[in-house]
RNA sequence: GGUCCGUUCGUCUAGGGGUUAGGACACAUCCCUUUCACGGAUGAAACACGGGUUCGAUUCCCGUACGGACUACCA
């Protein structure tokens, strides 16, 4: 059996999009799966496209996710180079070839004409119907366009599509896809500027490279029909790759597929990283940079589109490796849902061990400004894990365990404060200065005899300490605030809650 | 328009000729908790439609409808 061998060809035309990383994923997982090798090439065949920092984009955004791959550009391997760009003479040498095996040839038609052409006629195709009527090597013979080449016209190279053949796409996901060959337009293979087209070049490459398995998003099936034919008039088809064409990502709501407009849409990213463009409408917010975790994303992008077959959920990467399987992909779009998204970054958070969860967090500290211990951190962090649903949510929710409460909730004060608890709160404080020892339980026990002794319910007491301690209703158990803020800075905030509340 | 692909709870999906059609997210109620969460329990919620085939179809076949992708010298 030969080695599995799978690519992710990405085109760096700008930030690699979420379906874009999912694509990648499941290339990676097949390959882990298998024994095999999973290799990144990097498709930047259309000039006028190129976006300076993709390329670099798409790595990074690769390493993030940990699909990193074992060969392609920067990473070594033997196949290379993995930059088509790099590549143009090879595909000049198949694409003359081919036309030397009579199934390609020359084409002189310049877009402006056949522009033209489109607008007359609306369904207007380059194919074996018009093709004798247009200047080319198969209408005016081969001397004409030797000739004309050799004078330094400019012309492209085209498959001959020959009708009356079914062609057949073995495809992992869908079956067997027939295509009649009476259908098919007579693609450009290699343009004028000497570049190949997406359709000679991953054709050229994927044989070169031993590329057994073809692992693409669903956009790509109805120009499989092409690609099969290429492989057959090259005379490839015993090495042929299988097929698998995944099902879409879809837009949250409404309809059609995710695009890259619909982050700021529907306030969500559908980026991996930080995309910045030229311009302010060019940002698009990066799962990373929203506080995710990227196995959280790992885990949400294996479930979208495949199952394993049983119940499970939460997988680790080498769960993910063994129960993958392409039987087991989708046939139907699946619509993107941030809210399920949100869900395995709270679990990845609730789940994660105390250290492994400060490596994520302490970056996020740290560019606040907050000078804390890794032990202050790391209590602080297992006291809020189960509260939050983001990383960045440590230092927003919960920013009071690092700074001072920058405001309190009115709404509680006006409803539960009376000045009768004026007494109460101040001879806490006093007791607080010397009490010992300053820790969760013996705060409580101390606080709880006290409203024993003053007739104070803790309905009245505990949502007070809460607000002057942490200045909002929400968050972790009272006292286990108080005693990770430590003697000082508790009675410091009863101090300032109470003169804000003795002010109003 | 043409070609191709698809259609099970709101969403992601399991299943597959005879099932109380299963799970997860979200939602609702309750329990736990004098906060918020976590956790637990319960609930509401789906086989697009019409014809076949069959003793029986959500499952197989054919249509219809709806949705999607593609239709460039872009990938």
């Amino acid at each position: 059996m030969t080695k599995v061998r799978v690519r992710f060809a990405p085109s760096p035309t700008g930030a690699l999009h979420i379906g874009g990383i999912r694509t990648a994923l499941y290339n990676y997982l097949f390959a882990k799966k298998h024994g095999g090798t999973f290799i990144l090439r990097i498709e930047d065949t259309d000039q006028g496209r190129f976006v300076p920092g993709a390329e670099e984009y798409i790595i990074e955004a690769l390493n993030w996710v940990g699909l990193t791959p074992e060969e392609g550009p920067g990473f070594g391997g033997e196949f290379g180079p993995y930059r088509q760009s790099e590549r143009k003479e090879i595909y000049h040498k198949y694409a003359h070839e081919l036309v030397g095996l009579g199934n390609a040839y020359y084409a002189f038609d310049t877009p402006e004409s056949l522009e033209a052409l489109r607008s007359a006629e609306a369904n207007f195709t380059y194919n074996h119907t018009v093709r004798d009527g247009l200047d080319n090597s198969l209408n005016k013979g081969m001397e004409y366009a030797e000739k004309r080449i050799a004078a330094g016209d400019a012309y492209v190279i085209r498959l001959k599509v020959t009708p009356g053949e079914t062609v057949h796409i073995p495809d992992l996901v869908r079956g067997d896809v027939m295509v009649q060959s009476s259908e098919l337009d007579d693609k450009v293979l290699l343009k004028a500027d000497g570049m190949p087209t997406y359709h000679l070049a991953n054709i050229v490459d994927d044989h070169l490279m031993e590329i057994t398995h073809v692992i693409r998003g669903e956009e790509w099936l109805p120009s499989a029909a092409h690609h099969v034919l290429l492989y057959q008039r090259f005379g490839w088809t015993d090495t042929m790759p299988k097929f698998a064409h995944l099902p879409l990502i879809l837009k949250p709501v409404g309809n059609g597929k995710l695009s890259k407009r619909d982050g700021a849409k529907f306030g969500m990213p559908v980026f991996p990283l930080d995309w910045k463009g030229q311009s302010e409408e060019e940002f698009f917010q990066g799962f990373r940079e929203a506080g995710f975790i990227p196995d959280a994303v790992v885990n949400f992008l294996a479930l979208l589109g495949w199952h394993p077959g049983d119940d499970q959920e939460i997988f680790t990467r080498e769960e993910l490796i063994s129960a993958f399987s392409v039987e087991h992909i989708g046939k139907s779009g699946a619509r993107f849902d941030f809210e399920k998204a949100k869900w395995f970054n709270h679990k990845y958070i609730q789940d994660l061990g105390d250290a492994e969860l400060m490596n994520f967090v302490k970056p996020l500290v740290q560019a606040k400004g907050y000078k804390v211990s890794d032990e202050y951190l790391q209590k602080a962090l297992a006291m809020m894990k189960e509260r939050v649903t983001f990383l960045s949510d440590f230092v927003e929710e919960a920013y009071y365990l690092f700074e001072p409460v920058r405001k309190y909730d009115e709404e509680s004060i006006a409803k539960k404060w009376n000045t009768n608890l004026g007494p109460f709160f101040a001879g806490l404080k006093d007791i607080l200065v010397t009490f010992e020892p300053f820790s969760s339980l013996s705060l409580e026990d101390m606080t709880k005899k006290m409203m024993l002794e003053s007739g104070f319910k803790p309905g009245e007491i505990l949502p007070m300490l809460r607000i002057a301690l942490v200045g909002t209703m929400k968050g972790p158990a009272v006292f286990d605030t108080a005693e990770l803020l430590g003697r000082e800075e508790t009675i410091s905030r009863v101090d300032s809650f109470l003169q804000h509340v003795q002010a109003n």
